[in-house]
DNA sequence: CTATCGTATTCCGATATCGGCATGCGTCAA
DNA sequence: TTGACGCATGCCGATATCGGAATACGATAG
């Protein structure tokens, strides 16, 4: 076995950063694939394979107008993983003094041996 | 090149359905190794693994009792994600009248050709 | 019908990932 | 020191990923 974790899961979608800009691009507004390409200092097969992806997980639409082929963002896929992270929001913003005093307790075991 | 995003790199290493249940279950408190592998179904050195990139990461933090290492939760690592993730809020909460119109547009068009 | 533009797909090489297995290392007990 | 335990690491095979280049596909224009 290898890499239990394919595509088609949007945690995965996003855990490429080219993918993530791409995604921040769109919420300007629909664009064209050459578009994204060029904005994004990509190329355009490049950016068509990460449209893709993101595509099959459900994060972007396209629609055909002409020649061209607009996609445009669908970030409901989006909400879960905003969920996912904050339900650690505790463990980051309050008990601070558990998480400190575990940090001396690190430095003084280190330094003790 | 191959697989520009390594690891090292909190979204990476939270795309991984494994990684994602270690967190939780830490979230209940430290952890040695062996109990989470128990707990979650894995082999020792699977866990240990995971651990590691976890750790590289900076979600997690170990120390040492006896012969057992316990694994600890370090969440503020993920607190990027959640304001990342956030970022789209609007776009899933609000102005899905764009979205609907856009989805009829959708349709017709793949039943009008 | 043909040419052209915009985009998708395929093929390829390099690499990195995950899982399993065996083994190495550190710690404690006797 | 020796042995046992807990965990980390190394090596392997299978696979999947990303990037690049070439090419195939679809739509519009002429």
């Amino acid at each position: 076995m290898a890499r239990a974790a394919t595509t088609s899961d949007v945690f995965n979608a996003i855990a490429e950063p080219q993918r993530r800009e791409i995604l921040v691009l769109l919420r300007a507004g629909e664009r064209p694939v050459t578009e994204l390409a060029q904005e994004l200092g990509m190329t355009q097969p490049g950016a068509s394979k990460h449209l893709r992806v993101l595509r099959e997980v459900g994060l972007v639409r396209d629609r055909r107008v002409g020649k061209q082929r607009l996609y445009g963002l669908d970030a409901r896929g989006l909400r879960p993983v905003h969920e996912w992270a904050g339900g650690f929001e505790r463990f980051w913003s309050e008990s601070f003094d558990r998480l400190d005093a575990y940090v001396q307790d690190l430095k003084q075991t280190g330094k003790a041996e």
